[in-house]
DNA sequence: GACGTGAGATTGTTGAACAATCTTGGTTTT
DNA sequence: AAAACCAAGATTGTTCAACAATCTCACGTC
């Protein structure tokens, strides 16, 4: 029919600076706040920011529907938007979903790319030995982000990108953390070992566990921040 | 539909200043698409829906971007927005998804309520017997919702929300499909049987075979319609 | 020191406006 | 008659200005 028509021969841009000028304005902030240069918290004054942008007002809401929807902004009705500042329950939440896709990517993900994973490993330990911390923070969510993809399905990977963008908020909110990638460099490679042998279901379960002793060690440090207000 | 029959039946709701009249929208719009009296591929324009629903084309349009990211509508640069027409590579997708955090969720989700998937089941089974298959097939819809809630993850069952609106968009796009839902209500059952005897693994590959078949015989009448646009 | 209170600032939403692009229908060309 | 062309009209993308609703905060009252 004719609408089918239409939609079949879209050609799926994505840059384009001028084809979506919201999008545009949400990927700015989405790096600035990936970066550390906008902390957790802060606010987001629709005036200042959209002249700041060079955007209107209107534009720039558009955007912070977009990012309130990736949960690294926080809306407040009348009040305002603010940099999302991840709590405990977000933290947890976090962990519920990678304890959940990241597993199951490894063990039944169709589109497993074993070499790929191995030069990820590979960086980061040549980042890590070079000391380059935030090189190896990089390499190391690259690696799990290599594992969703694993899934084979473009969602997954698109949740899972959210999800470790909203892992790089929890640890801007925590500028006083310690190093807490380092040693799961070596862990990373154990897993990968397993793949190469094929012991997926193996890998999958020290995975879990992994994430399990990750989990409880970031929270215990931001507990010991925070003092129990649960968010 | 005409977007002049969705003033009709809208004066209904008051004028009770909705929190977000952008979020709102949206939902009205979710709810007609979800119920199939928007179709697959039909056009939303923005003058007409914005004045059909007594908003500004401004708010209309914060409405489309959240539909957008949910993949219920289309949006072509200059062209206007369409309620998605899912094809082949669409169904592949909803399946990547689901055939990833369902059985994860059955085999590790700490959250597994086996007595509200016995409900369900119950529920669709009295459907299935009194011939109503309209409930039945949200029954069964229910119950996929249900197992996904057992990973703990408001991220995990938000996503298998949204893909199951994709699923009744694929149905609603083929009106000449047959009954799909009926024959697995008892697979659903049997994998409920697992569960209360604790064989959380073996649930979970059953699960994947499952849907496996569902999603072969789906695209087997996909195919079958549409002439390998592939889209 | 606790508690209204009102002026000022900020957000939520609208309507109008304009450039850019698409659609349409008629016109020209082959 | 079929294809290419082209201008008028409609639709989308974006901005601007305005206003109501709500919040913030300093100020005065008890």
């Amino acid at each position: 029919m004719l609408v089918n028509d239409l939609i079949r021969d879209l050609p799926l841009d994505e840059e384009a600076t001028h084809a979506h000028t919201g999008a545009w304005v949400a990927s700015v902030l989405r790096t600035k706040i990936a970066e550390g240069q906008l902390r957790p918290g802060t606010k987001l004054s629709e005036q200042a920011l959209a002249q700041a942008l060079g955007v209107s007002r209107n534009t720039l809401r558009e955007a912070f529907t977009v990012l309130g929807n990736e949960l690294i902004i926080t809306r407040i009705p009348n009040r305002g938007v603010f940099v999302a500042s991840p709590g405990i329950n977000d933290v947890k939440e976090i962990y519920a979903v990678r304890r959940m896709i990241e597993p199951a990517a490894l063990h039944w993900g169709p589109k497993l790319n074993v070499p790929a994973l191995e030069r990820i490993i590979k960086k980061a330990r040549t980042a890590l030995a070079s000391g380059k911390i935030e090189a190896m923070a990089t390499a190391n969510q690259r690696f799990h982000e290599e594992v969703v993809r694993a899934s084979g399905s473009a969602q997954l990977q698109e949740l899972m990108t959210r999800v470790l963008a909203q892992m790089r908020l929890v640890f801007h909110a925590m500028s006083d953390a310690p190093d807490f990638h380092s040693h799961y460099v070596e862990l990373n490679a154990s897993l990968v070992d397993m793949l190469r042998d094929g012991e997926r279901e193996q890998a999958a379960t020290a995975l879990r566990n992994y994430l399990d002793v990750a989990e409880t060690e970031l929270l215990s440090h931001l507990e010991e921040r925070m003092d129990a207000d649960g968010n």
